[in-house]
DNA sequence: TCCCACTGTTAGTGAGCGTTAACGTATGTC
DNA sequence: GACATACGTTAACGCTCACTAACAGTGGGA
């Protein structure tokens, strides 16, 4: 991860507004002219840097899945034959992901269907494929859990450490480093939850009721 | 709760089709014809029973909102001094609704900001008190929590268990019964994994690492 | 100096789409 | 029978908006 420090590019610039104005009110509900105008050009200036709207919604989501794929795999051969490292690893770089990129998390699950079939499936080879890496790293860690329930159970995380996007103002809410230990214990608590009481009991798996 | 056995009026189809539809494509991906042709109409049709797409989505958003707040609020008023059961109560309440509420549940989160000022500021009050009843109910079964990090807990255990939609095919999951247990022990995990290890300890909360 | 690639501008075009207008028909009521 | 109401239809309008055309300034390399 070469930290880089020269000047953003252009194309940059317009992937970054891009992303922040689509997450915020909707891929059709963004014009080019607006997208111009967050980066200080206007309207059809962006057809110098891409060939249209499309093109940047799909740049940005290829680049997110194959970005948040590569990095699960580099975390799972780095934590190769400690099942529980890898998990450990995987929910916090997710977590990362979540705290810093909270535009490109909305688009991934809001604007997939907006794109060209062949960009789709791209996206949606490399979502796979990380979901796959989770699925086999929290079987790795809990036998016991079923393949279903364990995909299940991933999706579920996912969507528990996405939730930030969703608290509105970032004033009400924890720190960052608070937000991320948070998060860290909720994912963790709830898989550890879904490996137990998984005989079939569906009735009262918890306390009371 | 009345189970009705006459049959569903036109405006409810009407709705019934218009909540799948934008689920699907998003509120500007879905034009009127569509809707029209949906439930056996064309098109303009639909203006006999509408203002407009417009007020569509405003009365899907808000019904469910409303609907949402209403559950939450006999739920707990039922379990009126017992915080445990209200708690469990509510996260029964939410994960039907999740269950059966598919596209609801996308819309409800996806589309609030095309609603005019007055409609969303509804959805956001109601929103707002279902949420002040979750973190209500989940202090008072664990009082060490602090109000920031329970918030944030309510919402990370919303996405938590509105993570169904994003499953793919409704075949390579668990049954409906299966699943409604999976994510009540996930809900139930991650919320008492959040109270535990609450003294500002932000490094390895789990087991390795 | 000439040239050309690069990056930007404004004006215009064409398609999509929400909405309205004008009109037709069945049903129940006086 | 006359009439109002409810519920559809098709045709057309007008606006928004992605995209293209035509043009212009800037800067580096022969």
């Amino acid at each position: 991860m070469a930290t880089r420090t020269d000047a953003p590019t252009r194309r940059e610039q317009i992937l970054k507004e891009a992303a922040r104005l689509f997450a915020e009110r909707g891929f059709h509900g963004v014009g080019v002219d607006e997208i111009g105008a967050a980066v200080g050009i206007s309207g059809p200036g962006l057809y110098r840097h891409f060939a249209g709207k499309d093109a940047m919604l799909a740049e940005l989501l290829v680049g997110i899945s194959e970005q948040l794929l590569r990095g699960g795999e580099r975390r799972t051969a780095e934590a190769a034959g400690s099942p529980g490292a890898a998990l450990d690893s995987l929910i916090e770089g997710h977590i990362d992901f979540a705290l810093d990129d909270r535009p490109l998390i909305t688009l991934h699950d809001r604007e997939l269907d907006r794109l060209r079939d062949s960009d789709r499936k791209l996206v949606r080879s490399s979502q796979r494929r990380y979901v796959e890496l989770w699925v086999s790293a929290v079987r790795g860690v809990y036998p016991g859990l079923a393949e279903a329930e364990a995909r299940a159970s991933v999706h579920a995380v996912f969507g528990l450490l996405n939730s930030t996007p969703h608290l509105g103002r970032p004033g009400a809410l924890p720190g960052r480093e608070a937000m991320a230990g948070l998060l860290r214990r909720l994912a963790h608590g709830a898989l550890e939850a879904a490996s137990k009481g998984d005989a079939g009991d569906s009735s009262g798996s918890g306390r009371s009721q």
